[in-house]
DNA sequence: GTCTATAGAAGGATAGAC
DNA sequence: GTCTATCCTTCTATAGAC
């Protein structure tokens, strides 16, 4: 009702630096331990601007995550392209998918969405359809038309795609970083990760010779 | 220095109404979003009593959630006695340990850890120790003795117990969960889970006849 | 739209009586 | 140890000038 009286322009330099830095705080820190002092400062605004672009704190960091899920996944990238070896097309998306996971701006929403998912439902619905719900989609479809071209012997494609994932996420390397544990996930326990599911993978569902 | 002087009585009614409130709030709503006010009013005490038997919100907060995490595994519990046979093992075991992270209490540990653990670093290290390392290392020998018997052939026991923990967790149910989504798992889904996992693990690990 | 200044509420922590 | 009452800080949000 009042849109077209407050009209901010969504190309506004001083909303994308609200943006920018409420980002790169709510992210580092999550939202209660963010103040609004705190971000019109980062962001090199008075708090009364903020409002004017924001109607409030929920809706700021509404807008910041909501963003961040939508962005994030680009399941185009994790697709394999060429199917003419199943074992490097999983081996490809495996090393995509988990170095996606590990991104350390992954692992902010990731833990800002499950913090504030009990506070604020439709995170965790946006989020989930967003991103692994979407991927399971696309995924399972994969393997489906893998199975149809006899390459793969697939029963269930959706529990299959999950068990993909799940081993790529572990309870190793994934587990520790999303709990903030150092020292970071090295080169080569990303790729003992990566093979290792590939190979239970296709040890469970590869067409027998 | 001060131990002898304040010596709260571990025993206590009134510590033990404090730990108790403080312990469902802080689960519920998280760290920043529960007051010290609303603490002592839901342990029906003052806020002054709340002081004299912890130091600061943070001693409080780290009270709850250290014993939350040493409470909360008892491995034990999930290692399979009899090892007679590998699948109804692995099939208790799974059963078990699903269950066990689907546990309202569980998942709010756990998401409350993963939520903190950015500004109690010491948080996600004692979790981690505490609960997936060790079981991690339990699972791990216990694959081994398993592999000495000959009944498995796992040439990386950590990489197995990760995978198969993994595959419990998914991108499914214990993922919706996670993330409060309704509705809640089903025995069936839960069941299917726990199934797929332990056949794509003899799968890839049983001895072949 | 943007600022300075501030209102109004709530939270963490403490003083002092008992 | 426990209470009541309160201090000080910080927070969200707004009023009013430009």
């Amino acid at each position: 009702m009042s849109q077209t009286l407050t009209h901010p322009d969504i190309e506004s330099p001083k909303r994308q630096a609200i943006l920018q830095a409420a980002g790169a705080l709510f992210m580092a820190q999550g939202y209660g331990a963010v103040s609004m002092d705190a971000i019109a400062r980062a962001g090199g605004v008075s708090k009364a601007t903020l409002y004017a672009h924001f109607q409030s704190k929920d809706a700021l960091f509404a807008n910041i995550v909501g963003t961040g899920c939508r962005q994030s996944i680009q399941t185009s990238d994790f697709l394999p392209d060429a199917v003419t070896d199943v074992e490097a097309a999983l081996t490809g998306l495996g090393q995509r998918m988990l170095r996606f996971l590990l991104a350390e701006r992954t692992l902010a929403i990731h833990r800002i969405v499950i913090a504030e998912s009990v506070r604020f439902p439709e995170l965790g619905r946006a989020f989930y359809d967003n991103g692994p719900g979407m991927f399971r989609r696309v995924f399972a479809a994969w393997l489906v038309r893998q199975q149809q071209a006899g390459r793969l012997a697939v029963p269930d494609p959706d529990l299959a795609a999950d068990q993909f994932v799940g081993m790529l996420r572990g309870a190793g390397v994934f587990t520790r970083a999303t709990l903030g544990l150092a020292p970071g996930p090295t080169e080569a326990e990303i790729n003992a990760t990566v093979e290792g599911a590939v190979r239970t993978f296709l040890r469970a569902f590869a067409v027998r010779a």
